[in-house]
DNA sequence: GCAAAAGTGTTCTGCATACACCCATGG
DNA sequence: CCATGGGTGTATGCAGAACACTTTTGC
């Protein structure tokens, strides 16, 4: 079906849907390739194999569904990309200039970041058009995905060093030089390592296990596991609107329909087929 | 028009929607209702038209459209709820749970907020189902409006107290003492003057005018201008997705990474009539 | 001079940085 | 005992909070 004139095209909505920047950290490989010598941050794009941009490298997305949250929607544009658990999935920002759509229809994408746990693999299972690329060298990118990825990553830069933030990276359990090597990897400079551990442990939200673990041969460290703070119950989805500002951004969208005397009424948008597959995974968010 | 069956409808996107939180001072009233005697915040709400919530208040809101960016389409549903000069306007939060539509259909609405210029009015043109209200004391809201609102007041008021924030509820000019009379106002809670005034000119973002004015019949307050940070050159709209707030970024957004350029996408074409600061306005789109 | 507002100084505290230092362990 | 990593102590600088204080004006 067509998309009728031109007059008719306009006061359609715009395509919208969702896009995610996955992240994950590399276990050093042997010729290391970056700065450090430790864990480095990695990301899964795929390529396009539709006009505009064809053949370019993109961010994983797909389209909205009514029977979707936003969030959920997010999930499985992620999970068609890569199976690895997740550790952590948030909403960045909402992208819709005109300019973007350059080459293509108007676009609004709500773009999401995730850490997933590649679980010390040196290799990533890469399937179909997937593939893993260092986020520091990253190839040139379709549309304007090279500027959400840089908002993004300035994102998670600035709050990794938090220890709720950090502790999603690893497992459980952890050592104080895993998450410091994590927290470097990510924030992509020099962190005191001195100032990191007393950062975390005044944080409270650090318990330690009890176990000692020897990582290399010397003098074994504590295991410590994250207990998020008790006193923040939240519990209570009503009014309440998800993760504030800076806060510890556990939770989820909250929820409401728009739609106010205002506007001009809609018909219902035409469908979408924007995306690659989505596999409709059951999981818990 | 049918919405066709239950499987048809489930593939559909759902529908999207721009929502508008709308801020302005007021100016005390006689008998001052709030528990500070200066300015207080004030939001205008909508009177929905029909079904779900018929009669209720909601957000000023709007469809998308191909032809509007994001931030337009904020800016058009803004305008039609208030004729009010536009200081400043952001993306806050695109909301898309599945139970937030209960009532409804699917609904994803991207959140804006907005300073608008209440220009010392002391009414509020109030048109068709428009109408005024204290932030601190709301109506029921239509949806989950009032999550919506709490999210961004606490967006908003963490950041109030940043020259770069309450310089946009002001006028082009302003003394101190009326700048710390608006933050305390939004943050809604006392503000020491002292410290906020050292803050304020230590940003080096303050210009003083060389003119004082008297607003009681006391000593003459300096009258300084807010003059935005040289460095911050932006220009480059190449690489740069659209609606991304840009600008001081690596050192405003530490924890929060939150935004800051406030005009970073296009502006409506139509330029604002408030012309004070937006003199630097040149329409990339 | 007095009241009211403008504007300054001083202290205290918390936090982050930088870096020196001691401790535990395996070889 | 020594190399290596685990873990602690200490000095410094910055930023905000609290609050006492001085200065300028109109009356």
């Amino acid at each position: 079906m067509g998309y009728g004139n031109v007059s008719e095209r306009r006061s359609q909505p715009p395509q919208v849907g969702v896009s995610v920047v996955i992240l994950a950290l590399r276990e050093p490989t042997d010729g290391g390739h970056g700065d450090h010598d430790g864990p480095s941050l990695w990301m899964p794009l795929v390529r396009r194999v539709r006009q505009p941009h064809l053949g370019d490298w993109a961010l994983p997305g797909g389209g909205l569904r009514a029977d979707r949250s936003l969030r959920r929607s997010a999930y499985e544009a992620l999970a068609s990309t890569t199976g690895l658990p997740v550790r952590c999935l948030e909403q960045a920002h909402a992208f819709g200039d005109l300019a973007r759509s350059r080459g293509g229809l108007p676009m609004v994408s709500i773009v999401y970041w995730a850490f997933v746990d590649a679980g010390g693999t040196h290799d990533f299972a890469e399937r179909d058009n997937v593939a893993w690329f260092p986020v520091d060298r990253l190839p040139d990118l379709a549309f304007d995905h090279r500027g959400i990825v840089d908002y993004v990553l300035a994102q998670v830069r600035g709050r990794i060093v938090h220890p709720e933030m950090v502790t999603r990276l690893v497992g459980p359990e952890f050592t104080l030089r895993q998450l410091h090597a994590v927290a470097q990897a990510v924030a992509g400079r020099d962190v005191d390592l001195a100032n990191f551990r007393r950062r975390m442990l005044a944080s409270g939200m650090l318990e330690e296990t009890g176990e000692k673990v020897r990582e290399g041969r010397q003098r074994p460290a504590a295991v410590y596991r994250y207990v998020p703070c008790a006193d923040g119950d939240v519990g209570d989805a009503s009014g309440a609107a998800g993760d504030v500002p800076r806060g510890l951004g556990a939770a989820a969208d909250a929820a409401g329909a728009v739609d106010s005397g205002v506007w001009a009424d809609g018909a219902p948008g035409r469908r979408v087929r924007t995306g690659s597959a989505l596999s409709a995974l059951t999981t818990a968010e």
